[in-house]
DNA sequence: ATCTCGGATACTGGATCCAAAATGCAACCG
DNA sequence: CGGTTGCATTTTGGATCCAGTATCCGAGAT
């Protein structure tokens, strides 16, 4: 049950996010998703996904099938399943018979998602303030304020995405949304570690952007949005940079006071 | 070939070509994958996705597991696993306890797709056109005849994929192509049937886009390449359009034939 | 003493087996 | 005669079991 036979792989782990890899992190998580899950792949899938953007899981940690299924309490079989859909997402990556690893991002990649999701974004806003309404400004006002309300890990992440599906009126273009998604859940992580640490005025960006929106002033809204993602993407690239360089300290004492 | 043929004569059908549902031709794809593969899993995913692209496997066919497993000559866990990345890759859609269906796309989700894929292209080779070398472009030619040679199905795409790779320099915007990519595959079922339909004369606005990138010419480029697609864009639209209808005619031929 | 080769161990990937849920048919009741 | 409910069949989803392969450690040879 416990990770006792976990320390003969630990070699390898080159960011040690704590001596039992989120293992403690993993059993909480399990443990509030366990209620009422119409299917264990999913559910998995969600614990997984959740553990990951929540750090619990660190970029480069490897993930045993069978320690992850112990964790969870549900058999490999899930996990396995879990494992493929989240490579298809590309926060995990398998490698050939050696398993799968938390997949990280280089700071060129982050800067690729929040190009991309700049140009993705624009048009999103565009097209959806072209077919706006007086009812939709009024829930896009409800949403943000829900949106900044919350201050922890899961729901802030499902408040954030309930708005913006509001603001690009992701029923509408379901395909664009579902690209948008994409790319924001591949930096989630990241931003999450952003959040905490200066994302406090944050809010009023958000508050400017819906009264551009309300007002129907597409330029300026396009302008406020095109700075909103610029600032963050900015941020997570410090802190790429900073976790770069933490993880080479952590090698570097890792390697003295490690095996030899 | 195989695939060929099976499309060509059941395009047009939408549901259930003939009684076998496209056994036949799986069957043969299932041979011409069996070759050394490192793992099965993959080699599925493989075989279903040609299946699908190749028309074998028509939008809202239901796909049973234990019959492709036995056609494919494997277990059922291999085929879940390829049913999960699909999923993922939005070929096919998983109705909860009832199985999974090939994934149809509609002409508002195609149009989409097209818009989409304009504002990412044309981003992707504005910055590839920004660092392009003689070599690149040599290369290009070469793939651009090598592309224009093929007529086969999984060929065909493969040769148009390693074109447009080097056209937007994959190597250097892995985030970008992978959208690009994820979003030609959306399509690629559509656009097969187009390619045997009215595709003749596509090879000139190749050697122009060509001819526009070896110059340096971004401006005359983007405009090539923008109307490329918004042609191919209208052609599957139109296609969408007759198979729609033609789905229609058929649910009342096979309404008047009764079943069982 | 170090490098290489061989065996043992352990992990992933696949197959078979089992249970749970949904659908369709049939029978019974209103 | 029609509707509803219950049972049986079908099919997905999960668990356990098995085999192939890669890694790691030790022993032997140079």
């Amino acid at each position: 049950m416990s990770t006792r036979s976990a320390s003969a792989g630990d070699a390898i782990e080159p960011i040690a996010a704590g001596s039992d890899g989120g293992a403690a992190a993993l059993q909480q998580l399990a443990g509030r998703h366990a209620t009422g899950y119409r299917s264990v792949g999913v559910m998995v899938y969600d614990i997984l996904r959740d553990a990951i953007l929540g750090g619990a899981l660190v970029p480069g940690q490897k993930l045993r099938q069978e320690t992850l299924a112990e964790l969870i309490g549900v058999s490999r079989l899930p996990v396995r399943s879990a494992l493929i859909q989240l490579e298809a997402d590309g926060l995990v990556e398998f490698h050939d018979r050696r398993g799968a690893v938390v997949k990280s991002l280089s700071p060129a990649q982050a800067k690729e998602v929040y190009d991309i999701r700049t140009l993705l974004e624009i048009e999103a806003l565009r097209l959806s303030m072209s077919e706006m309404t007086p009812e939709r400004v009024e829930r896009l006002r409800e949403l943000g304020q829900i949106a900044d309300e919350q201050q922890e890990g899961a729901d802030f992440v499902d408040a954030r995405t309930a708005f913006y599906a509001e603001l690009y009126d992701a029923e509408r273009h379901p395909v664009l949304w579902e690209m948008i998604e994409q790319l924001r859940l591949k930096v989630g992580r990241y931003v999450l570690g952003w959040r905490l640490v200066g994302g406090a005025e944050h809010g009023h960006s958000h508050e400017k952007l819906i009264e551009a929106v309300a007002a129907g002033e597409v330029e300026p809204a396009v302008t406020v949005l095109r700075e909103h993602l610029e600032r963050v993407r900015d941020a997570v690239l410090e802190l790429l940079d900073a976790e770069a360089t933490a993880a080479e300290a952590g090698a570097v004492s890792a390697r003295r006071s490690g095996r030899r």
